[in-house]
DNA sequence: TCTATAGTTCTATTATATTCGAACAATGAT
DNA sequence: ATCATTGTTCGAATATAATAGAACTATAGA
């Protein structure tokens, strides 16, 4: 079962997380990983988008080192790289999370 | 002495500041403001670019609610409008200086 | 093996951003 | 008035990103 690379996170760069948080699709999916707290399918998380354009944007959450994604089956599990972003940046995507949350 | 508009607190959304402080140039403005911690000119922030660029970058900066810019004189004095985005997005702007300030 | 499912990759189109020289505007000083 | 200073705006070139249909890959199940 080929799994997808990812970044280690000291090669996450801070513009990185920025410029991956800057696009409103791609802030709602991690919103939405973060409130439900569990891997979540892609499928899973519906935004009325094509699946290219998903998994487009998939594709630049896990380059930003935002989210990983293993392979089970069929399905791709998406989970937040919360701890590991958190030890590199602390605060930063909490305080995003927060304010995402209230809307 | 005709002054700069800016966006109101409530005109800023959370997809502005990242997209803004995705750009390596324009968080580097930001985190020298910080580390300021003064009003600064436009010259005063020399990162080797052309007045056009760096005008630009303030351009951004600005739109995106994170930077006020007051004339005085032939000068434009830039300060980061951190209380305000404190207030409104609680620890964002805070963490990504305490993560800037490190390197 | 055939089929369905999940998601990626390819490709092209369109939209946005970056860069920076040159021209411009506003102020202050002589 | 003229000139220097500070920074903006214009314009054009180049680069990067978003979007989405179509083809493709990998796995699971019948």
């Amino acid at each position: 079962m080929r799994q997808i690379k990812h970044p280690t996170i000291d090669q996450v760069e801070l513009t990185d997380i920025m410029y991956a948080l800057a696009d409103p699709t791609r802030l709602e999916i991690v919103t939405l990983l973060a409130k439900a707290g569990r891997k979540m399918t892609c499928g899973e998380i519906d935004l009325n988008r094509p699946k290219s354009s998903m998994s487009h944007h998939f594709k630049i959450l896990r380059s930003a080192g935002l989210v990983e994604t293993l392979i089970e089956g069929t399905e791709h599990m998406n989970s937040l790289r919360l701890e590991e972003i958190e030890q590199k940046y602390p605060g930063v995507l909490n305080a995003v999370l927060k304010a995402t949350a209230k809307s």
